[in-house]
RNA sequence: UGGGCCGUCGACUAAUGGUAGGUCAAGUGCCUUUGGAGCACUUUGUCUAGGUUCGAAUCCUAGCGGCCCAGCCA
């Protein structure tokens, strides 16, 4: 051996440091010039309380809480419930658990309600400088004054409100004065600005409705715009990420960080995560579970967070998935097939391989001794040798997947027909000899012979078989209901929509299917809620809180890649 | 049509005036007791036209195309 060799090795590449991006690039250079002196970069997450989060939030979550910890800084979870009517205690609950589960803690835990005193005193300070007024025009009026995207707008007739009078209004909105609707405060900006958002946008609006953490203390609250940036200047957040629709905002947002001369938060405007055959909007997701389209927010074929965890997606997963798929400011849409390759990869080496027949087929070995069973050898996960071994039931009477099966096979099919030799997994090899057929003509029962030689899948006289097809024992055997999931809707773009259609046209009618019957090997009997495993040959499957002792109830969470799927389809198409 | 933003393989995303690279998908082969996984290889791209420059995906100009904005929603 040469020494020299070794010396020369190169040393191992650097691990693939996640790719650019021009918000990493902003912190990077922010923090080169200590534009905010020695502070620690910080961000939040900013959901509104109106809605379970979606995996279009996890990628914003991996973002605010991935970003900062790259650069040693903090997060919030803050939640923007500005708005009283629609926000509830349920989407708040969902929320901090759904962040925990895709494996995040924040700093500090806040509400932008938690801020509306101090709202409310830089109101009075905005009117107080001649910045802001209260408006009597009605809903309707403010519409129509506030021009077009071609026309600028006019002036309310209160644009021009003495201080006075406005500081008196504006405190007798808050004590409750006035009705829903009858007034406004706006901000006094530019009513013939080409962005409208600063046509001297709304502030306060009057709602008489109870608050899910204020209660009844307040009656008018902050919009959006007049809460957000503030909220994120008093938590000294840094790097203020949102997605593209809020770029119009954005001199708005610096608009009110200015006036009031308050610490400069800065916003940064990313593309929101769309997804093919998927829909992220929480209206629409809120559709699906009011006019139950779907079984609840959790329903395994929601793109919810608490969708996919009952589906079995590991958190792990959805990070590298965030990681892998980056940010921009470009607006696309994903191919589905993305995510389930990083669910697979995930699964492919963690989850533990077990049999399971979905569609029963009964195979009866004619030469092997009746009510004889024993116990052969199985590898619990190839991909991790620590996993270990588990002994699996072999006897007479067995199930295999009715797939696996044709009497009349056609051509690159390898699975049993008869007169060919296929291996058992683990177990034997077996020849398929006759068959049993019902009324309909339909195959019920397949004979066949086993060569007693061939234990543990293989021949002494090194025969080789063309596939291996995976088995339950019939006697020891375990029911179970499994269900399949396809995409929930038929179009890559569920909004692409015929003219008068709502998006529920687009609905897939097969997105669930239910099979009652399943087989599974003994040693699932009681396997726990959220379990994850491979049955083999099948794809990737958990165990649903629906169980019940003795019944299991499992989900598929997504199939193995199937090459002989694709082969068929192909020779179809000739 | 006023304003804002954006155009890089089929999809997503790098290259920050200096070799257009990665992932997914697709395809081919190897391997295989999962038609799984893995491995190797391959195909396909800078919206267009000008300009600046030794050199342009990158800078400039003009087109073209896409997305967003007229809630007292966020």
């Amino acid at each position: 051996m040469n020494p020299s060799t070794d010396a020369e090795k190169k040393p191992s590449p650097e691990p693939a440091s996640a790719p650019s991006n021009f918000i990493r690039d902003a912190m990077i250079r922010d923090l080169e010039t200590k534009k905010y002196g020695d502070a620690v970069i910080q961000t939040r997450f900013p959901p509104e309380p109106n809605g379970y989060l979606h995996i279009g939030h996890a990628k914003a979550i991996c973002l605010d809480f991935g970003l900062a910890d790259e650069f040693g800084g903090k997060t919030n979870l803050r939640f923007d419930d500005t708005n009283p009517e629609k926000e509830e205690q349920e989407y708040v609950d969902s929320i901090t658990k759904d962040v925990r589960w895709l494996g995040f803690e924040w700093d500090g835990l806040y509400y932008a309600s938690d801020y509306f005193d101090q709202l409310y005193q830089w109101a009075v300070k905005l009117i107080q400088d001649g910045k802001a007024y209260v408006d009597d025009l009605t809903a309707e009026q403010i519409r129509q004054h506030r021009g077009t995207l071609t026309e600028p707008g006019k002036d309310s007739p209160y644009r021009n409100r003495p201080t006075e009078e406005n500081l008196d209004l504006f405190e007798r909105m808050r004590k409750g004065e006035f009705p829903d609707g009858s007034r406004v405060l706006r901000a006094k900006i530019d009513m013939a600005s080409p962005n409208l958002n600063l046509r001297d946008p709304v502030m306060y609006r009057i709602l008489h409705a109870e608050h899910h953490r204020t209660g009844n203390k307040w009656c008018i609250y902050p919009m959006y715009d007049y809460a957000h940036g503030q909220s994120d200047s008093i938590e000294r957040v840094t790097h203020s990420m949102c997605t593209l629709e809020f770029e119009d905002h954005r001199p708005l947002y610096n608009w009110f960080i200015q006036q009031l001369g308050i610490f400069p938060s800065q916003q940064f405007e990313f593309d929101r995560l769309s997804l093919t055959y998927t829909l992220l909007s929480k209206r629409k997701l809120l559709k699906l579970v009011q006019e139950k389209y779907v079984n609840g927010w959790d329903d395994p074929r929601m793109p919810t967070l608490s969708g996919i965890r009952r589906r079995g997606y590991p958190a792990e997963a959805i990070r590298n998935f965030c990681a892998a798929i980056g940010v921009s400011k470009t607006s696309g849409s994903l191919e589905l097939a993305m995510l389930e390759h990083y669910i697979r990869e995930d699964l492919n080496k963690r989850a533990p391989r077990v049999m399971a027949v979905l569609r029963p087929l009964k195979i009866v070995i004619d030469n092997y001794p009746e009510g004889q069973t024993e116990e052969v050898d199985a590898v619990n996960n190839p991909e991790d040798e620590s996993a270990g071994k588990r002994k699996v039931p072999f006897s007479k009477v067995l199930y295999i997947e009715q797939d696996d099966f044709r009497e009349d096979p056609p051509k690159q099919y390898y699975r049993l027909s008869p007169g060919r030799e296929v291996r058992l997994r683990y177990g034997y090899f077996i020849t398929a000899k006759s068959v049993v057929k019902n009324d309909k003509g339909e195959v019920v029962e397949v004979h066949c012979t086993y060569d007693p030689a061939t234990r543990g899948g293989n021949a002494p006289d090194g025969r080789k078989v063309k596939s291996t097809i995976h088995w339950v024992s019939a006697a020891h055997a375990v029911d179970a209901e499994v269900r399949i999931y396809d995409k929930l809707f038929t179009k890559e773009d569920p909004n692409q929509l015929e003219d008068g259609q709502e998006f529920t046209a687009n609905l897939n009618p097969n997105s669930l299917e239910v099979i009652a019957q399943a087989k599974l090997e003994p040693s699932l009997a009681n396997a726990p809620v959220e379990a994850r495993y491979q049955f083999e040959r099948l794809g990737y499957f958990c165990v649903d809180p629906d169980s019940k002792p003795g019944r299991p109830v499992f989900n598929r969470t997504v199939a193995l890649k199937d090459t002989w799927a694709k082969v068929e389809k192909k020779s179809e198409k000739k």
